[in-house]
DNA sequence: TCAATAGTTCAATAACCTTTGAACTAAGGA
DNA sequence: TCCTTAGTTCAAAGGTTATTGAACTATTGA
C-alpha cells in the first residue's frame, strides 16, 4: 500500500493552483488550516462526498503536493505540507486559507 | 461582439485558482503583472500558442474574473482585475505572481 | 470600396476530470 | 479465526478541457 508524494522539486505552482480549484477541496484545506498541528482522518470529511469521492479528492491534494498522507493502523492522517508550500510559494497558502475559510462548503464539516 | 465579464461578487476562489492552474495562463498573467498599468494586446501572447488557443486561454482568464478585456478598434486590451481580486483575495495575486515570475513559460514571451 | 489586420467562433478530436457502486486490502478487536 | 473498520482500486459513464484549422466578424487604412 503505497501513496506516492511529489518531492518538493516536484511540486509546480500550476498543479497546486489546478488542485485547489475545486469547491470540495479547497473546504478540505480550510478543514486541515483549522488546526493544523492536529492531522486529520479521511472519514472526516465524508460530510464533503461518498468515501471513494473523497478518497479521490485526497489522491488530487497528495499528487500535487498540497497534503501529505501517512498511514497510522488502518486510518490516513492527513496534514497540509506547509512547510514545502511556504517555502517554494511565500503567501500564497495563507491567502488561500484566508479566502477558503468563508466558503459555504467550508462549512459543512462543522454542522450537526 | 460581446466580451462577457463577472461581477465581483461573481467571482469566486475555485474559479480563480482552477483558471491559474495552466502553465499557459500563469505565463501570461506574469507577463500582464510585469507592467500592470499597461494593458497588453492578444498578439502579444502569440509565443505561448497558437492565435486560436491564445483566445481560448484568455477566455478563461476572463470567465473566472482574473483579467479585464476591453475592445480598442481591431484590438484588445488585456489588464488583471487587480482591485477585484485584491479586494476578494488579499494577497493572492501578489503571492502567485512573485512565483509565476521564475517560470519558465514566462521566459518565453521575452526571447527574442 | 477593397484588402489587410486582429481576433473570435465553430466543429472535431483526444485527453483528462468527476462521480458512482462493487470489489478489494490491510489492521485491529472479539 | 472471523468480523468490523478504514480506506483504496477498478470500471464505467458522462462531463469538461485543450488543441487545431477553417471559416467568420469587425475595424482600419489605402
Amino acid at each position: 500500500m503505497s501513496l506516492p508524494h511529489p518531492t518538493t522539486e516536484q511540486i509546480t505552482l500550476a498543479n497546486v493552483l489546478g488542485a485547489l480549484g475545486d469547491p470540495t477541496r479547497l473546504a478540505i484545506i480550510a478543514q486541515l488550516a483549522r488546526d493544523e498541528a492536529t492531522p486529520m482522518r479521511c472519514g472526516q470529511f465524508w460530510d464533503l462526498g461518498s468515501k471513494t469521492n473523497i478518497s479521490y479528492h485526497l489522491a488530487k491534494l497528495r499528487e500535487a503536493g498540497v497534503v501529505r498522507t501517512e498511514t497510522v493502523g488502518t486510518s490516513r492522517l492527513i496534514s497540509l505540507r506547509r512547510e514545502d508550500l511556504d517555502k517554494l510559494f511565500p503567501g500564497l497558502l495563507d491567502s488561500i486559507i484566508a479566502s477558503a475559510a468563508d466558503l459555504p462548503l467550508a462549512a459543512v464539516v462543522l454542522e450537526d
